[in-house]
DNA sequence: AATGAATGAGCCTTCATTCAT
DNA sequence: GATGAATGAAGGCTCATTCAT
């Protein structure tokens, strides 16, 4: 005699701009902030949903569930970050020295730049402390091209008798003293406070420059004087 | 899709007799375990209780809290590397150069080493990623000698002509270098799989010290052409 | 451990063309399905309307409501039960034997047979166990006649001289045995597994028809025993 | 800087009466009547809490979650029944008839008599039509005996001619018609109303043992007569 | 001193329904 | 006429904490 459970009619109230792609473009931006700020476990899709005002179910109606927008967070802010700072073509810097310069800068900017795209690098920090099944293909589709690049410059650096490991533990060694500054940051201001604006990056990326440059030649000195 | 953070892995239970202190430091060593393991945010009281052989009640009983604990293991195990691990005098060694060698091989193995004094560095990693009150003491009193005594190698490396600036920047070259590999583990799984036996440190120590003592020389050239 | 209800099975999509009253029909077929296999409560209207090809929205703009949806169902499946299987005169049988055989070999293969008549049956049983406004309905319509039918054999085989109740009491004996396969179909799988195609069907009937034609011959002797 | 995410002092509120295993107890009672009352999956947690005086987490807390507290609850049932209602002992009674007549009894007894643990039927009612993976448990327990003990009585009136199909479906015969007035009792409700209270219970008793004396004494002379 | 039991807040997800188009 | 998008209300469960003993 009973068919339970009714639900409720809901009023309705249109939080958004009230373009229909508007939701799922507010729910996108929130939710970077939210996972940059606290971390894929620690964010909260109440707040995502709040900051974008909208419904906690439009979460799940859009993107299906918690993950699933975090990966979209992820994919999308890769490929947004990798079209604002293009790979530099090595083909087109006169020297080597010059090609390594260029992508050192870049890759720096990559990693430091705190404009609105500054989410990646802390995106990217969050995935190597805590990685979730969306690194690897974060590393292959970001990190991996970069590494190659600079790989082939260091390979033109050092000659033609450098092996595969040297090129590589070179190439980490460029690498590692990028990185350095984003990982590192805390520890960084604590033992020298500095900000990074445009000129702080060119500075910096002009030492990591200098220093491996002297440290490649030295190295290709070295394994030149060993095969002879 | 599940995207599956660690879990606190093993129940290896510390059963504790029933001395009175032996639940404290039952708790501890066990708190350990589980924040190096997931962080603070993602440990589970309950599994460092159960960790420990203790009830959950006892956490907040000899701690006060979750957050307490995990401050107090902070604090046990800085003061306890510090101990076990007194900085070597840079005056023993016989050539700067040596010295270089000596305090890049030490760096790499308390980072990579993968004993239970391994705590530290990943404590330090997750400090750095989402700095709590810790952090400042943890720098202070375990990174910034470290930092010093390195500072002085490079100092003697680089000869007088060096400004401070050069200085730090050079050190963090040489920290970067070694940090990076406990930092980008994932990243450097991914792109060129590797353990760190003695062996492979040693590797890569001498790796470094290598790449950096080229670099450093070629900067003293630099410094003092540019002076003359 | 899980304990799997039912799910709506398969995504059979009953894509709609377009025309205007297909989407109702698509949406009262599914519906039909739906309910039969997860029940009013277990039933979403979501799976319905994948199932139908239509819109979610579209439950509610064509009936109102999930419940409604329900009962249109309910009233059609038994409206066109009843049209299909007109009850058979037992006028037709020469003895009052045969037209019991023939009542439950009805019975049971409407109750058994796994065809797309299946439904009713099903529903009945949904209904008997948390019963919906639908139900008077039903019994009337559906169940009541039959049960009058299966009166009228039973009175002529108990013969004059049983009362009402006796006659009730019989019947009821007879429709249980029926019903029986149909209700405890998990627990008689358990105990004794079989299935029910047409030749078990038959046996099961003839088994019935048996063991109630003893009964009642028992039963009529009782009565006129007792009356002489 | 920060260590998020302190929890919030929280007061204390002792509901049940005190005692430490009341709270078990209550949440047991409170949800074999929710259960029983709404089925598995209609069940609240929190409505079984509330008629508990309990929180909801003590659920989890004490029985691991739902689906483990609606086992909990079918296994107490069903051995609660078990005890209150026994089989009787076949060898007791004088005649295999009379052994007929106590077992029907006491089956019917078991699935009408609607004291406080009326709940078996109805749980075993919804088992039936919506099986779980608590169902063979609760067949082989308590289904299984009782059936086998009235085959034995089965097999006794049927004499030694019987094979096991027609032992099994005689069987079945008698169960059906006990099995009929639970499951099909708003069936029943509406074309003969009825109550059922320990007289009814004996008459309707008495009626399906004379229905089905009757029947197995001819079933057995038919098995008599064909093999001769 | 130490624990088993209990708590309230909060989380992610699901669902029937409704609104604007 | 029909739909995609959005909504509020639960729902089951987890967690750090606290109370009574």
């Amino acid at each position: 005699m009973k068919l339970p459970r009714r639900r409720p009619a809901s009023p309705k109230k249109t939080a958004v701009g009230g373009s229909p792609e508007a939701t799922r473009a507010a729910l996108l931006q929130a939710a970077t902030a939210v996972f940059v700020a606290s971390g894929y476990e620690q964010a909260r899709v109440r707040d995502i949903a709040e900051r974008a005002g909208a419904n906690v179910a439009a979460i799940n109606y859009h993107f299906g569930s918690k993950e699933a927008l975090y990966l979209e967070v992820l994919r999308r802010q890769a490929s947004e970050r990798i079209e604002r700072y293009p790979l530099p073509d090595p083909a087109q810097s006169a020297t080597p020295e010059a090609a390594l310069q260029a992508a050192l800068t870049m890759l720096l900017s990559r990693l430091l730049a705190d404009d609105q795209r500054g989410f990646v690098p802390k995106l990217l920090m969050r995935e190597l402390l805590a990685p979730s099944a969306a690194l690897p293909a974060m590393v292959q589709d970001v990190i991996a091209p970069q590494f190659r690049q600079l790989s082939a410059v260091v390979t033109a650096l050092l000659g033609p008798r450098a092996d595969a490991a040297t090129i590589q533990r070179c190439t980490f060694s460029l690498v590692s003293q990028c990185m350095f500054y984003l990982f590192a940051r805390p520890l960084v201001q604590t033992l020298a406070p500095q900000t990074y604006d445009d000129g702080a990056v060119a500075r910096l990326s002009a030492h990591i420059a200098q220093f491996s440059l002297g440290a490649l030649r030295a190295q290709r000195e070295l394994l030149e004087r060993a095969d002879a």
